[in-house]
Formats: structure tokens, sequence, C-alpha cells
DNA sequence: CTGAAAGCGCTTACAG
DNA sequence: CTGAAAGCGCTTACAG
């Protein structure tokens, strides 16, 4: 009976209070809480005034605890200051909330150490499953859980465990789509511009820009292609090399809204326009590329439908709804939207 | 006995497996978890070795019921898809890791009915502390948690209660800054764009656009305010009408980079330039503003000290190092970033 | 239709 | 230095 340091906090009122209050037994309690149908309507109704009157909310880690099911998921990013991030999972939070669930949330920086201890810290809290946003195409942790059968989606990215479950689009057509445009604009000089290829994303994108080219008789030229694995230092040394070329490109395809728009900047810095001197094409179809002051042609993924599916299968392989035994992958389409920077090429 | 549905999943090991291998009892293997002082050396190791092979992970759901702490903490946004929100997100997040504890996330889209059912959500999966990044000046729900001196921290906007606790920046001196930067340049005919007064961000900002007004001698015009309840729908008709005034303005002071750039984007499409025709000032500074083609003048906010400062003050309430007697008011300083959509005024 | 009892997986006095 | 026992706040067979 020690005072509790905090003060005046309503001492936690608990189902035997109620019992207690309403003559009836804990049980019962739980039973009304857990709607039981065998109940006498007006020991039922008794129960509930009670748990009104004294505004009881019964203990969520309790009833997690003997239930052994949390109602909570977890959701792992890899940065959740990137639009693309931040958009999808506002959408996992509002839906997971209309079914009650709780999300527990993780910003893994891109870094696999983070990225392991969320995961351990997640599995500790008992959440009742995990969607992972970014994971690289190699991930010795997602195989665990894959082979354990542990509810887990993947979305966005993949790795390249073919027991996993995932909910992607398909990069390798986006690029196609992104290609096939600067093409019939009359490129053939067309650059790649990428994130690290140890996300299937990115090899993705990079593997159907090459056979976009390949497939319309345009050489692949390694010199033309930027992917680093960090993105935001080597663009501008890169640029100014590729432009110093002579035989030089006419055309930019960034696997990124936010390494097209860098290009836009670095070019118009250079004092070239886009798109009348380059067109630059990007990948994600984030909010500022349709700003008018921006106007990026980009390829679009349906980040809506791609988050709500993927939490509408969690949901299903955790509530038993969808066996476990058929992986589920699934590939959505993306589209092009044309905006206004890519134009004709000048010298066909 | 049954069967697992799920079917391989390794039978959770308890503390009470790792006590047989290692020939002791419970108690032991819960005090060497707990880093108990008075083990023998030799028993100590025995029970990690032990913990380790089996890869035992302590069920964070059972000792947070007895230890009647979760080591999480509820972080309630308005709208993560909006940079401000999902920056200050991220830091939390991150320093949340770096101390060990959780973070669940909850998205109110400024619905009071879904900021109630998150607050009561929280507290019965019994997070150790709550922080708050947009709530409405008058708030009962977060009244009834600062009465009962609950863990909470409110950021960046405040409610009206006295006591709580809550850490924002200066939102009228940053609204000075911005007004008297607007004066300097010539300006004395100034809009006012801003959310909803609803907010104390917006309130505060609204309050120092007149103050200043007022302090320079120049009058406070109603008709130069929009402050509309929805934001996105009125603009548009709102620039149409003050334009057409015979004394139009010629800047525009925003509570929000989001409105500086819609105006920025309605008087180009109407034919104007900025900041030829009119000078705009933002107030944010979120990401796009920073960019090359944007280069919105603004207030810019310090939202990682912000956000820094809210989770280790919550941090501070929950182990006790800091009283929760005296309110935790905190109130950071702004700046103003000049870029290029202010110049001086034509028509003095 | 209802209740007594056991148990979810831990921790924490209390004895020894 | 270590263990037996009680208990955190619920739910769930099992009896009746």
């Amino acid at each position: 009976m020690a005072s509790n340091q905090t003060g005046p906090q309503p001492s936690k009122i608990t189902v035997h209070d109620i019992a207690g209050k309403a003559g009836v037994s804990q049980s019962t309690v739980s039973k009304v809480l857990n709607g039981y149908p065998n109940l006498r309507e007006s020991t039922r109704k008794k129960v509930l005034q009670v748990i009104e009157e004294m505004g009881f909310v019964p203990d969520q880690i309790a009833r997690s605890l003997v239930k052994n099911k949390t109602g909570t998921i977890g959701l792992i990013v890899g940065d959740i200051a990137n639009p693309f991030f931040s958009e999808t999972s506002k959408t996992i939070i509002a839906k997971a909330r209309q079914y009650g669930i709780d999300v527990i949330i993780s910003d893994t920086d891109y870094d696999n150490a983070i990225m392991q201890k969320s995961l351990s810290a997640m599995l500790a809290r008992r959440v009742d499953g995990i969607l992972v946003a970014s994971v690289e195409r190699e991930d010795p942790n997602i195989d665990r859980l894959v082979e354990r059968k542990f509810p887990l989606i993947l979305y966005n990215r993949k790795t390249d465990n073919e027991r996993a479950n995932y909910v992607v689009s398909n990069n390798s057509s986006g690029s196609r789509l992104a290609v096939e445009h600067l093409i019939e604009l009359g490129h053939t000089k067309i650059c790649f511009l990428s994130g690290s290829n140890k996300y299937s994303t990115f090899h993705q994108r990079y593997e159907g820009y090459k056979k976009t080219l390949e497939k319309h008789g345009i050489p692949f030229r390694p010199e033309f292609v930027y992917m680093q694995n960090n993105p935001e230092t080597g663009l501008c040394g890169f640029i100014h090399d590729v432009l110093r070329l002579e035989d030089r490109p006419t055309a930019f395809f960034a696997a990124t809204d936010q390494l097209a728009i860098q290009t836009m900047n670095l070019v118009s810095k250079m004092g070239y326009a886009v798109p009348e001197d380059f067109s630059i094409v990007g990948y994600d179809d984030i909010e500022i590329s349709s700003n008018p002051f921006v106007g990026l042609t980009t390829v679009s993924q349906n980040n809506r439908l791609m988050a709500e599916t993927a939490l509408e299968k969690l949901l299903g392989l955790i509530n038993g709804d969808i066996s476990a035994e058929q992986p589920i992958q699934i590939v959505l389409e993306s589209e092009l939207i044309v905006r206004k920077t890519t134009s004709r090429a000048r010298e066909t």
C-alpha cells in the first residue's frame, strides 16, 4: 500500500472491482466484455452499467498475455521522412485503426542493425504481425521469420527469398514505360540514375531499363549508369562527367523522383533548360512532382493500393483467413504520368 | 495440447525452460535478466549461456504486466504525410529506440473523435507516456490527462490549459520576423493566409501578424485575412477576390509553407510573377521550400530540437527524473530564412 | 446461466 | 547467494 508517487492516479480499477459492484464473478464480467452469448440479459445489463459508471477500460496488456494476441502490428520503414513511406504509413495506420489494431512503428534509416533490433523488439513485444516497407534483397532475419511462418508482409521492396510474402509494384514494366516514352520522343542516349542495387526496386528498375534498350536495339552503355549506394554524394560528379562526354546523353531516367529533381536542379544550375536541353523522367510520383513549379514526368505507383493490400493480407494471415502455406505474392502495375520535363530530342 | 494451427511455430520458450536447463529456479533466471547484483558469478554465467543457446527473449507483455511499465510511448500526430509531422516523428522514433522504448503511432487526420479513440486505446495499452503533436486549443480529453498528471507532452501545438506540459515555438515572434521583413521591403498591404484559429499555432501567428502591423502603425484590414477551417478549399476564391480590390495587397504572409506554395502557384497561373508582382513569405521551412525551384522565404522552426526536447521531457517525467508538479512549458525561438520569393515593394 | 480455479510469462518481496 | 510463493489483470475450460 505504498503511496503512489505520481499522485492521485486513480488507482487502476479492474475486472474484480466491476464484479464486486455488480454482484457477479470476475468470469461473468469477462464474459460480457468478450461478448459471450449465454448470459442472462439482466446481468449483462447490470455489468455494462457498472462498467460505464466506473469508466472501466480493460487492460490490454493482461488480455494480450492470456489471449496470446496483442492486437498490435509492427511497421518498419526505411525513412519516415520520405514521402513514399509516410504516405503508405498513413494508409496503414488509418486502416489498422479501423480494425482496432495499434501499430508500433520503426524507422531503420536503411540500417541493417536497426532493422534487426526493430524486428526482435517487435517480436518480444509480441506483435501479431509485421509489415516491412524496405528490405534488402538478402536479409537473413527476414528469412528466419519466413521460415517460421510468422505473419509478415513485405511491401514496396522484397527479398530474394521465394517463400516470402510481398506486395510490390512491377518495377521492371514501370521502367519500360519510362524508357519507351523517351525513345518515342527520339531519345537514344538515356542515362539511368538510381539508388543501390541491393534493393529489389532499383535492381528491377535497372533491369527494366536495360531490357527496354535492348528490345529497341539501343546499345547499353555502362558509363550512362549511376547507381551509387549513397545516391546523394556522387550525383553531381556523375552529371558533370557524363555531360563532358563527346556522345553525351539527351535524357535522364531517374529511379526516384528525388534523384530526378536533384538532376533538374543540377543541370539548371549549369545553365541548361529542362526539357529543352535534357528530358528527365522520375519514378514514384511524390507530391512535389505534381507541383506546377516542378511538373515532373514520372512513373506513378499506386501507393494507397499497395499499402491497403499489404495490410489486408497481413490481417488475413493473422486471423487465419488466409493460409500461410502458399506465399502471398502480389505485383501491382504502375503508370506513366507525362508532365513537362520531357520533350522531343533535338538531334536525332 | 492442441496442435498449433500456425504450424512449426517454435513453441514459446520461457523463463521456466531456461531455469530447467540451467538447473536453477525461475527467480534466479529473472534475476540475471534484470541485472540483480547478488548472484554468484558462475550461476550468472551459466544462465546467460543457456539463454544464449536457446535464443531466449523475455516476453515484454508478461514483464509489462508485473512491472506496471510497458516501455512504450504513444505518438499522436495530425497527419503523418505532412512533412512537419513526419520529420519530428522520425526524430522521436530514432531517439526512443536508443532508449529501448517502442512507439505506438496514431494519425488523427485532425479529427477529434480519432484523437479521443487513440488516446484511450493507448491508455488501455498502458503506454508509459504520450506525445501529442497536434491538439486544438480546447480539448477535454487532454485536460483529463493533465489533471491525472499522466505523463504527457504536447509539442508544436498546445491547449489553453495552463497546467499542460508543452514544447512549442514562439509563433508570435515568428510572425513578427516575417511581417517586419515585408515591412522593411516597403510592403504595407500584407495579406495573412492561415489555417484554423482553433490551433494555437495559427492563433498565435495571427496575433503576431496583427500586433506587428499595429506596432508599425499599419492599419489592420479584416478583408486581408484568410483563415479558413478548411484551408484547401477557399484559398483560390480568396486570392481572386482580394486581388480585385482597388487597394490590393502587395505581399502575402502564409502561416504555412503549403499555403504559401499554393499561393505562388495560383498567382503564377493568373499571370503574375513572384516576387516581382507579389512577395510571399511562408512558415515551417518544409523540405520543398529550400528546393531551388521554389526558394521560398519562410520562418524556420527548429523541428529537430522541438522533437528531441519533447521526448526528453517525456522520458524524464516517466522515470521520475522530472517532477510532475510544475508544468513543463518550453518555448523555442524561430528564425527567418530569406530566399527568393520576397523583394522590395513596387509602389510605396 | 454462472462461478471457482488455473494459468498466460514474468518479477518481487520474503525466507532461508 | 538462491528458491518458493504470490501476484500483475485478465480469460478460459470445466463444473454445476
